[in-house]
Order: structure tokens, then C-alpha cells, then sequence
DNA sequence: CACACTATTCCCAAGTTGTCAATAGTCCAA
DNA sequence: TTGGACTATTGACAACTTGGGAATAGTGTG
């Protein structure tokens, strides 16, 4: 289960309710950047592209009202006619690629942090 | 600010109370490993092994006590005169050791999801 | 017509976090 | 000796996030 914290049994593990996820706005966002999307396919979109599959879909429905309160994407009701109720297809404005870039320095800091991790867990089970 | 979510303003960003550091257990479980060590120094060590500034202790020590609560680390108060109140020592067990290669296999999978946004960002960025 | 799938939103309990505060020991300067 | 700075841990509480359940609703299938 790459990339996502899985919740498995209580107690066994902290997470679950209450757990952040900590890169849901920066991986939305860039979704979104690359072309609109909406919240349901998302989802999908998230586990295929990311990996990340803990998601309940309330998750990234709350995301997305967030970002668009920031001003960072914006949505329409689609106009096609589709295979179920209407959809809310979201696309980033031009202050949510600004968003974006500072998100991904963000991401990078975590990605340096997850590096060193890495490298220290390597040598210290070397050395045993 | 790497490796941080550091909080600036209110309404700027979504978190603050609430937000999770989401890789806290496997930096202090990896630390412990290396060395025993105790609450306030490893908010310090936190800072200067992987970047992580935003802490509050209060943080580090439940987090402490949650680990401790698994089994998976064990303290003793320190029993040398220190300058200033006792310390409680912490140490990882032989489950402790387990925990931290789970631990790790999960920390790779984000490793692998934030790597995939970060190729993702630069092939939209080359793009424009 | 019931059922599965698509699609979004609201509400609540459970869990996590930062802030404030309390407690306390050591060291140093006024 | 009294106050302040630093070390060190813990408790309580409000603010916030999340998953699960439920409500709403349109479309396609048996």
C-alpha cells in the first residue's frame, strides 16, 4: 500500500480518525493543474496516480471545498450529460498555481526529511 | 523550513491544531534505535537530524507514550545528576526493532508518492 | 421495481494537535 | 536570597481532522 496510511485494527496502529494525511492538498491541486477534475474520479485518480488509497471519498469532497475557500480552484456544474447526478468539475486558478509551486516546496522539505530517514534506517541496519 | 508544516497566520493554511507531523513515530523509533535518548533532546535531535522545527514537545512526549504504550520502546529515569530535573530515558525494545522495519516500508511508500508528484510538478512545470 | 453504480453533501463520534499552565530541579547574577 | 533562565516532564482543554453513516438523487440493468 504505497504512499498510504492503511488503517488496520484498532489500537494496532495510531491513525485512523484524526490522522492527517498530510499530502492531500498538494496532490490534489497538481491533479487539478494538469486538467479539471471533479470529486469522484479524484478518488481514483489519487489511488491510480499515487497510490494513495486510504481515502474516503469525504476526504477529498472537504479538500476540495477547502481549496476552492482559498480561492485556489474553482467549479462548474458539468454540462454533459453523464452516467449518474451531475458533476462539480474543479480547475485551478492562477493564485492555485501559485499555491501549487509553494505546496510542492512544501513537499519537497517532507522529501528530505523521508531521505534522511531512509538513509539513516540503511546504516544503522548495516551495521548489525 | 524543511520537512515542516509550520504554522504562519490564521486562515492562511489549513491546519495548526488538528494537523499531523505523519511521519513523527518512525523519526523517534529511528532515533531511539541509534541511541537511547529522552523527550527534551529529542525535540532538539528532531530539529537537527531531519529538519523538523515545528514541534511542540508536548508533541515528542506523547508520542513517547504512545510508543512506549505498543512496547516497542521502555524508559528509565536517569540516574546520573543532570543539570536540571530527572530524565526519563528511552530505549527501543526487540518488538521496538520490528515496529521501526514496518514503520519504514510505510515512510517508503510516501517516499514514492511524494516522488511521483514531484516528477509529476516538474514535467507540468517543463510544459509552460 | 429493486438494485448497483455514480456523485455530492451533512452530521457526529473518535482521535490528534497546539497552547496554556503546573510542577520542579539546577545554575547564575544581582 | 531572591528572581530569572534553562532544563525536563506532565495534565487539561479547545480547536481541528477524519471515517462512517445517512440523506439525496440521477442513470442503467436485470
Amino acid at each position: 500500500m504505497p504512499g498510504g496510511f492503511r488503517n488496520r485494527g484498532r489500537g494496532a496502529r495510531r491513525g485512523g480518525r484524526g490522522r492527517r494525511l498530510c499530502v492531500l492538498e498538494p496532490l490534489v491541486l497538481l491533479l487539478l493543474a494538469e486538467s479539471p477534475s471533479h470529486g469522484y474520479r479524484l478518488v481514483e485518480q489519487l489511488a491510480t496516480r499515487f497510490g494513495v488509497e486510504i481515502l474516503s471519498p469525504q476526504t477529498v469532497y472537504r479538500t476540495l471545498q477547502w481549496l476552492a475557500e482559498q480561492g485556489w480552484i474553482e467549479a462548474d456544474w458539468e454540462l454533459e450529460e453523464t452516467q449518474g447526478p451531475p458533476r462539480k468539475v474543479y480547475r485551478t486558478t492562477a493564485s492555485g498555481e501559485d499555491a501549487l509551486d509553494v505546496w510542492s516546496a512544501e513537499v519537497a522539505g517532507l522529501a528530505r526529511t523521508l531521505e534522511s530517514f531512509q538513509q539513516s534506517y540503511r546504516q544503522l541496519r548495516q551495521r548489525s
